[in-house]
DNA sequence: TGTAGAATATAAATAATTTATAAAGAATAA
DNA sequence: TTATTCTTTATAAATTATTTATATTCTACA
């Protein structure tokens, strides 16, 4: 797993980090924090965020001068969270640097939808994660399957079968739960369907589809991807 | 001086349109306004501004729906302006392609940071939205398809449906995503309707109808633009 | 290690579903 | 009005799902 999604908080009050790292990480990011600036900027130096949420007030530096030393090299978003609610103050961390400003008390849906926001633009063309076995690559987000970069014409269920496994790479999966996943609950004997679907996938997505690679069968259990 | 600098004000109160004019200009911005939403789309279209201000209270149509409108080909910042400051409101405004959200009343300072924040930001966007795809461009600022350097006839709903589907190239659509997006939520079963249109488009668009190697159909779930 | 029985692979036939397209009628705008 | 676009209907064509049949491979056990 990589860093792509972690948010880091610069903020001393203890409070606030307890929220914020409830709040982003049920909405699926991960979190590092820091309490000092001293400590943010290593954080940052080290955990590579996709964005930085920076406290103004910090015991042990002026958090201008933090953004100032954060944005000698670091280019992804930075959101100011602040007490201060001066228009200079605003002014001064928007020219320095920061993307957008919040006060405290703040509201954390708006919180998310700024993050949003930021994330968006920091993301010129945003790429879809896309799964890797050889010459085969199977995006998820577009639904479509490559091999040596030919699209592979899959029906909709043979690319949900390839999917569930490919998402369960290494893993066996039991025929039942197949089964259940792709076709529901009234479908449970009917593994001869299985059978079809998969030697219709293997003729697609095999290199020799007699001696498989990556549709592999496990006898009287089921089936797996890869090894 | 060119139009490089030319910021859009679409807001319907006279006072707001004076004080930003005022503003601005005394800032190096030249300025282009609309009192409608109508007006204001045109202007865009027209001016091509380097950032939008816009005021979700209009009188002619609802502000959500001229940002949607505008964001189908405008991709620089628009900053809202508005009275409305529920937590509703902003977040669904962000959401739907704003940069930014001020609440009325609003310091003309932090204003003016912001717009320097988000042009700033929009440095490096490509000014003109034109897609190509071998002899195909799709210019959607104007709404024009040329094939081959001529000028295709094609419908508002018709040019609509080209270009959510290559704005998304390479990626499947499914029926009741497009549905959504070109009709509306009240047109989910209508896939008939897709098809339809989808022949039109074919036969205006593809080299051989027949064949499409544009406008591919993925049985079962929807299109897909180009590979 | 050889073999019977069970499990699996695969092609091919048929059924069901989905899609393409033309064309007619309705609504809308110039 | 007239022309254009949208919506509906009908039907042919294409694709996909399911069933059937048969060959092949695997596994347990003598």
């Amino acid at each position: 797993m990589t860093n792509a999604e972690t948010i880091l908080i610069i903020d001393d009050e203890v409070q606030i980090r307890r929220l914020l790292e409830i709040t982003l990480s049920a909405n699926g990011y991960k979190i590092s924090e820091a309490s000092t600036g001293k400590d943010g900027l290593i954080h940052a130096a080290t955990t590579h965020p996709v964005l930085i949420i920076l406290d103004l007030g910090l015991p042990d530096a002026d958090g201008i001068e933090i953004l100032k030393k954060l944005r000698e090299w670091y280019l992804k978003p930075i959101i100011i969270l602040s007490v201060r609610n001066s228009e200079e103050d605003i002014i001064h961390a928007l020219d320095n640097g920061a993307n957008d400003y919040l006060t405290k008390p703040f509201r954390t849906g708006e919180l998310l939808a700024r993050i949003r926001v930021a994330i968006r633009q920091s993301q010129g063309t945003s790429d879809d994660p896309i799964l890797t076995f050889g010459s085969l690559t199977i995006d998820l987000a577009s639904h479509t399957v490559r091999k040596k970069n030919e699209i592979l014409k899959l029906t909709s269920t043979e690319f949900s079968l390839l999917a569930l496994l490919a998402k369960n790479e290494g893993r066996v999966l039991t025929h039942q739960f197949i089964l259940k996943e792709i076709w529901g609950m009234g479908y449970l004997e009917q593994t001869q369907y299985l059978r079809v679907f998969m030697a219709q996938l293997r003729k697609k997505v095999e290199d020799d589809p007699a001696k498989p690679t990556l549709l592999n069968t496990e006898s009287g259990i089921g089936y797996r991807f890869g090894g």
